[in-house]
DNA sequence: TATTAATTGATAATAATTATCCAGTAATAA
DNA sequence: TTATTACTGGATAATTATTATCAATTAATA
């Protein structure tokens, strides 16, 4: 585990018991909704509020420190921000999975057809993973 | 306009005023929120009900006659199903649009990385459109 | 045209998210 | 180290978003 007060204090982000247990769920797990960190902390913590975890959330996200990821049928995970990154997500077990593409082509060709100037992009690929497969 | 009570019946959706009046504003407007949907369809038939708004947009979805589009930032968008296409959105005025790419190589290489059965792709790309980079 | 099952609109109920308030706590400076 | 100050946490009220309920109406069909 990385060093979570020295990550929150770079972002701007006041360090509390509760913002470093959000941390270090997320180092943990990488893609968890509301409803998944509020169930978590809540048995190391239990006195924590579910609007303390929407707080923080969104305090988060404002510094660019999360990242929301909307998924197809699902309720918005959230992950801490690091290298851009694209995710795979099961349709049978719900399971979400970080993977390295590279879009800069794509982009480009995007670019090319609409003349935006594209600055990001979210890409979920769905499908079935392999232990589903198997199954 | 097409024959919206064709394609309705195509799908196994029974045909009403109320559902005629929603794939009329889609086909103008292509992308529009729950909101969006029930503002614009008030105007000309100004007794429907939100509830029949959302009843009809989870209905369509069951028959796939629309999807559910996830933006960034925004609330999600439905638009009629057509040929598979990814959307670009622009960061300044919100505006979204279709964009046709070849996801075909991307795809095969997550395939490749993660063995997974891929049977979807939903891509936004954000950025900034040409009027807004203008202005 | 009569029958049947589905749909509509109004509204109640539920779920999700945000706002409010005050006691407590973290960062800062003396 | 302590005092100061502004920010945060928890409880809960308020708001917003979505779904469920139900009687009256309407669309498909025979």
């Amino acid at each position: 585990m990385k060093n979570c007060e020295e990550l929150l204090r770079e972002h701007g982000i006041k360090v509390t018991p509760q913002r470093l247990s959000i941390v270090e769920e997320l180092y943990g797990k990488v893609h968890m909704s509301v409803d998944d960190l509020y169930t978590a902390i809540k048995k190391k913590f239990p006195s924590i509020s579910l609007a303390t975890v929407y707080k923080n959330i969104n305090a988060m996200l404002e510094k660019s420190f999360i990242l929301e990821v909307k998924i197809p049928h699902q309720k918005s995970k959230y992950e801490l921000v690091k290298e851009s990154h694209s995710h795979v997500l099961c349709e049978a077990c719900g399971k979400v999975e970080d993977i390295t593409l590279d879009l800069g082509d794509i982009t480009q060709v995007a670019v090319n057809l609409t003349d935006y100037k594209i600055n990001d992009d979210a890409l979920v690929l769905s499908g079935i993973c392999p232990s589903c497969k198997a199954s």
